[in-house]
RNA sequence: GGGGGUGUAGCGAAGUGGCUCAACGCGCCGGCCUGUCACGCCGGAGAUCGCGGGUUCAAAUCCCGUCGCCCCCGCCA
């Protein structure tokens, strides 16, 4: 490369007219007008104008004609201001434009399969092979440099807390529980393998058993589950523990962390940061991370129906179950047809069916309002505070369902009757979960949170009677209705370890051969503890409003965790698995 | 494991049994053009309609199977 770069794209602007700079970038388009000719270059920082003349430099014209989408060149020209009328408003650089007067072309390229520009209109499976083209996008370049950010800021806050980032093993050993491990099988120890880390969680835990007090780590995690648009395969937290947990101070700190970070893109929140125990979040939305940016709270019938006539809600009852109610204001006037749509919502999570009633002008349309008292729907129009033009959608069945659908449901009609305000940021901690929760196809307990969450103080002496109500000294911070992260404080007391291992159906032995290494670490006087994990391309997500995880990961997997691009599974030589000490087994 | 959506030139996309039935836009190639910035104008190339099988005189279109991608349920302590 013979022209040695000056300056970037979108740092020139009228305050470098008459100075000679080197550019360099790609090509983002060309516009040839016979013997004047002008150049979009593009770099990270942004585009300037670039103009080829034949009267000023022949020779540059020349190459300039040639030049397609992409090229890499480095021009050598003149900042000139740009005759008034010619000005573009819509560019940073729009005062000025570059007299081209040497060209470079640097590496050629092909035309590339989609244009680099936002918005694009390519699939997905062609960007994520060609993601080097895509990553050259604007804004994709924005989220990978919003990440950076976010690293940068995470590291220097909790660094200055007096947080010391550590290492902990990628190559470790299967813990059953929890998600599908990746494995990796060991050549020297044949038919044993490493796991990939689900969490660093046990290493954490042994780090405050090491005196190392304060830990962070941007660490990467791997589950071999099921993807979704916000689920990847691997994926980053920001994964923190300390010991002599304050709860107070340590939530402040997080909260603080978690301001600094959404400062990136100028978002700020309340200075108190509201809670939400599980039980008022799952009761009002349907959900342990509520989007609290409207309203449409889910309502308890159950007191009105307990003794109707209409069997459907009644017999719910008497089982153990219950009716729940959201009331869509305006809603009366839903079609048929989107009324279905509502009601196919509600079956997917499970419920039976959607009953609803509209309060019209003149009547009540519904499917069900003639099994209905007068003074039940008295009742109902008091409760729900009904007026006229008002849709209420009932579900009635076991309490997780009849609050998870309508919950889904809320979600479902706030997109529909766009009822959440954008640019709004609603943080809030969801607290007091339940320590357990009952399987009920493998008949026992299990942690909802993991093995060593601790139970809450003034909740301990339930575990023996009463263990499904026990709450766990565990929170998750929510944001927009996005789990962004959670932790908990640990148990570092034996005896109540173990009672825990007992509940969870879990011997001596079986505690001892799944988390040995824990419990031992315990044996040598370890402080009390406690600590948050973050997702961090959650959190990238919503500070940089994309809808897919994909978007916010340099080199994601698709659906079925393949790249395109590498290709990734991919097969491996006959020599390799021997080394390995594997075959694989026939197709059944 | 299950439900839904989708697949037509390099990209986006129209077309749901027949007689210009493979439109249209972007991109690409050639030509013209000194003020464009989604430049404009003229001309051109480019498609085994995801793949395989079937029905039919006739299939992008109907049927069966299969594959890729996306969304969701299950799963994700």
């Amino acid at each position: 490369m013979e022209l040695a770069r000056t300056n970037n794209c979108n740092e020139l602007d009228s305050d470098y007219i008459g100075e000679t700079v080197v550019v360099a970038g790609w090509v983002q388009r060309t516009r040839d007008h016979g013997s004047l000719l002008f150049v979009d270059l593009r770099d990270r920082s942004g585009i300037v104008q670039l103009v080829f003349s034949t009267k000023i430099a022949e020779e540059a014209f020349k190459i300039a004609e040639s030049l397609g989408q992409e090229d890499v060149i480095a021009v050598r020209g003149l900042i000139r201001k740009r005759p008034a009328e010619n000005v573009n408003a819509d560019l940073p650089t729009g005062e000025i434009e570059i007299m081209g007067e040497e060209i470079e072309l640097l590496s050629a390229s092909d035309t590339p399969p989609f244009l680099i520009e936002d918005g694009v209109k390519a699939g997905e499976d062609l960007r994520l092979e060609y993601r080097y083209l895509d990553l050259r996008r604007p804004e994709m370049l924005e989220t990978v440099k919003i990440k950076h950010q976010v690293m940068q800021t995470t590291r220097k806050f909790l660094s200055d807390n007096g947080y010391w980032e550590v290492e902990t093993p990628i190559l470790t050993r299967s813990t059953p529980e929890g998600a599908r491990d990746y494995l990796v099988p060991s050549r020297l120890h044949r038919g044993k393998f490493y796991a990939l880390p689900q969490s660093p969680q046990l290493f954490k835990q042994i780090l405050m058993a090491s005196g190392v007090e304060k830990y962070f780590q941007i660490a990467r995690c791997f589950r071999d589950e099921d993807l979704r648009a916000n689920r990847q395969p691997e994926f980053t937290q920001i994964d923190i523990e300390i010991s002599f947990p304050n709860l107070v101070d340590f939530k402040a700190e997080m909260e603080e962390l978690i301001r600094q970070i959404f400062a990136i893109n100028d978002i700020v929140f309340p200075n108190k940061v509201p809670s939400l125990s599980y039980q008022e979040a799952m009761d009002w939305y349907g959900s342990d991370s509520p989007d609290t940016r409207f309203g449409l709270k889910i309502r308890d019938l159950s007191a009105i129906f307990a003794d109707s006539e209409f069997r459907v809600f009644s017999s719910t009852i008497a089982e153990g179950g219950t009716v729940r109610a959201l009331k869509v204001k305006e809603g009366a006037s839903f079609s048929r047809s989107q009324l279905d749509k509502l009601e196919e919502k509600v079956k997917e999570y499970g419920a039976k069916g959607l009953a609803w009633l509209a309060f019209t002008e003149s009547e009540i349309k519904s499917p069900i309002v003639k099994f209905l008292s007068e003074e039940e729907i008295a009742r109902l129009r008091q409760q729900l505070e009904i007026e006229q033009g008002d849709l209420v959608l009932i579900v009635a069945s076991d309490y997780k369902t009849a609050v998870t659908s309508l919950g889904q449901l809320r979600l479902l009609l706030a997109e529909k009757l766009d009822l959440i305000p954008a640019n709004q940021y609603n943080l809030l901690w969801i607290e007091d979960f339940p320590l357990f929760s009952y399987n009920e196809e493998e008949a026992r307990y299990e942690a909802e949170h993991h093995p060593f969450t601790a139970p809450l103080e003034e909740d301990i002496e339930l575990l023996e009677e009463n263990p499904d109500q026990v709450r766990a000294a565990a929170y998750d911070l929510v944001l927009n209705g996005e789990e962004i992260g959670g932790g908990s404080l640990r148990i570092n007391n034996k005896e109540l370890q173990s009672k825990v291992f007992s509940l969870l159906n879990m011997s001596a032995e079986e505690a001892q051969e799944k988390f040995g290494f824990l419990l031992q670490a315990f044996e040598y006087g370890t402080p009390p503890h406690g600590g948050i994990a973050f997702g961090l391309d959650r959190i990238i997500m919503i500070l940089s409003g994309r809808n897919s995880i994909r978007d916010v990961i340099a080199f994601p997997k698709t659906q079925r965790a393949t790249s395109p691009m590498t290709k990734a599974p991919g097969k491996v030589s006959r020599k390799q698995l021997e080394e390995l000490n594997l075959e694989i087994s026939a197709e059944e």
